[in-house]
DNA sequence: GCATGATCATGC
DNA sequence: GCATGATCATGC
């Protein structure tokens, strides 16, 4: 073991020393600094003992071959005298060359035995997490781990950004496992910080629970993809431009369904034009969504939608639904418009229709009394989809990713073949159309969730009960 | 009445 | 010009 080029007790300086890597690869770094952190191996030794694929290849090597550590235990941090963690999070790049990370991040494992017993101020996620090194870099499988060129590296301290979030994340995690609920943990439960399913098959990975005999799927803490995704936009920001405006909605000791209710109720009862004129707003019967175009300008949302820090940070989905004299809908939920030429390239977890389905969803439900009379502004719902349900909407996307690798666009999933999710058009008429793999060009489709699905799970529950 | 495909206004 | 969040139109 040679001698160390950071101070292991300083976070300053260890993350100093993981920003040399900014815009190089740890091989690249490693020869101007005429070392291997003290191992003797470069990445192509190391990538022939790993698989190149192996997800973990490049947080071993950054670990091992630039930070000089040996993967050894690993419930201590890991540099322990600095009270600070190490993350890589992996980069991809869209066809419209946008950057975004690939995946959530995982940290630790936990047992349902020992999150019950804990509270948040003693817990293992606050113990081990307070203090990130983030270290983003391009994923690439064809590449050795020691030649991926790295994005970004800095400190993110998640509780002095997030506390009051990540603490009511965690809680109703550890409340659900009091009850003798862990097999319904979902990780829609949740905004920021979700409780994934991890590694093994669900039938391998069965555990005991602490209040029930039922047994439950294991799961570890996890960044959901777009609070991930959302930290490194803003740590970005911030290295650019410094800490600019940083837009949050909610203050202190407020959680999001507080504040959320409290910027509808002033307009409960009114009419989407009402509502309109009280604003200061033209109201055009014409635009299809003006409704939903009232529930966002409501909220501050801009049509980007990544202006409102906790929007961004937790990917909630803001969704309008007109409701009919019976408590019934008319119409399914659309996403966005399928990638024909990503989702080929896209595992499920990383998709954008998966990261949808795993938000949370804020319905603002307008109703009318009548069949004539005006739809007005009803009630405001929260909902997540149980993670039960998750298996189909895969299903769904895996059939259209599979139909699509084969140029097959006239066979996706129809409305009438499933409860739950279709495939359907969605531009601007039928000559708007889309790049494929194959080279063609296709009408432009995206992923809906089915009417009767959201009637069953969402608008019965409302008006029915 | 429902399934499916087509289309529209908006804002950046 | 384009993605978005929807609603509309048609044919069976």
């Amino acid at each position: 073991m040679g001698k160390l080029l950071y101070d292991e007790a300083s976070i300053p300086s260890i993350v100093e020393y993981a920003q040399r890597l900014e815009n190089k690869t740890i091989d690249e770094v490693n020869t101007e600094q005429n070392s291997y952190a003290g191992i003797h191996q470069n990445s192509q030794q190391i990538g022939q003992k790993q698989n190149k694929k192996n997800k973990g290849a490049f947080g071993n090597y950054l670990e091992e071959a630039y930070f000089g550590k040996k993967n050894d235990n690993k419930s201590q941090a890991d540099f322990p005298l600095a009270h600070l963690e190490l993350k890589a999070s992996p980069l991809k790049t869209l066809s419209n060359y946008e950057v975004r990370v690939k995946e959530r991040l995982v940290l630790n494992h936990f047992t349902f035995t020992d999150i019950d017993k804990e509270v948040f101020e003693n817990s293992h996620f606050k113990e081990k997490n307070e203090n990130i090194l983030l270290v983003f870099y391009h994923y690439d499988s064809k590449l050795f781990p020691g030649d991926l060129k790295v994005q970004l590296a800095d400190l993110w301290q998640c509780l002095k950004e997030d506390e009051a979030q990540l603490r009511a994340d965690w809680q109703i995690i550890a409340d659900k496992v009091h009850a003798g609920k862990a097999h319904e943990i979902s990780e829609g439960d949740t905004l920021y910080l979700g409780a994934c399913t991890k590694g093994a098959t669900a039938a391998t990975s069965m555990q005991l629970q602490p209040h029930s005999d039922i047994k439950a799927r294991g799961r570890a803490l996890c960044f959901k993809s777009c609070y991930i995704n959302h930290i490194y936009q803003i740590l970005t920001q911030r290295k650019e431009h410094g800490r600019i405006l940083e837009n949050r909605i909610l203050s202190k000791n407020e959680t999001f369904e507080q504040k959320i209710n409290a910027l509808f109720n002033p307009y409960l009862k009114k009419s989407a034009e009402e509502i309109c004129a009280i604003r200061g707003e033209k109201y055009n019967p014409a635009n299809k969504s003006r409704y939903a175009d009232i529930a966002r300008k409501i909220v501050g949302l801009k049509k980007s939608e990544d202006n409102l820090y906790e929007f961004n940070a937790s990917g909630i989905q803001l969704k309008t639904i007109r409701v009919e004299p019976d408590g019934t809908s008319i119409e399914s939920l659309s996403f966005k418009n399928v990638d024909f030429c990503g989702i080929v390239e896209e595992e499920w977890e990383e998709s954008d229709f998966y990261s949808a389905i795993t938000s949370k969803f804020i319905f603002v439900l307008f109703k009318h009394d009548t069949k004539d009379s005006e739809y007005y502004l009803d009630r405001v719902v929260f909902w997540q989809i149980p993670e039960n349900d998750y298996q189909i909407f895969k299903d769904v996307w895996e059939d259209t990713k599979r139909k699509i690798k084969s140029g097959d666009y006239e066979h996706f999933i129809k409305i009438s073949e499933n409860h739950v999710s279709h495939i359907r058009p969605k531009g601007k008429n039928a000559k708007d159309v889309m790049y494929t793999p194959q080279g063609s060009y296709e009408k432009k489709k995206c992923f809906w969730i089915n009417q009767e699905y959201i009637q069953k799970n969402v608008l019965d529950k409302v008006y029915k009960s």
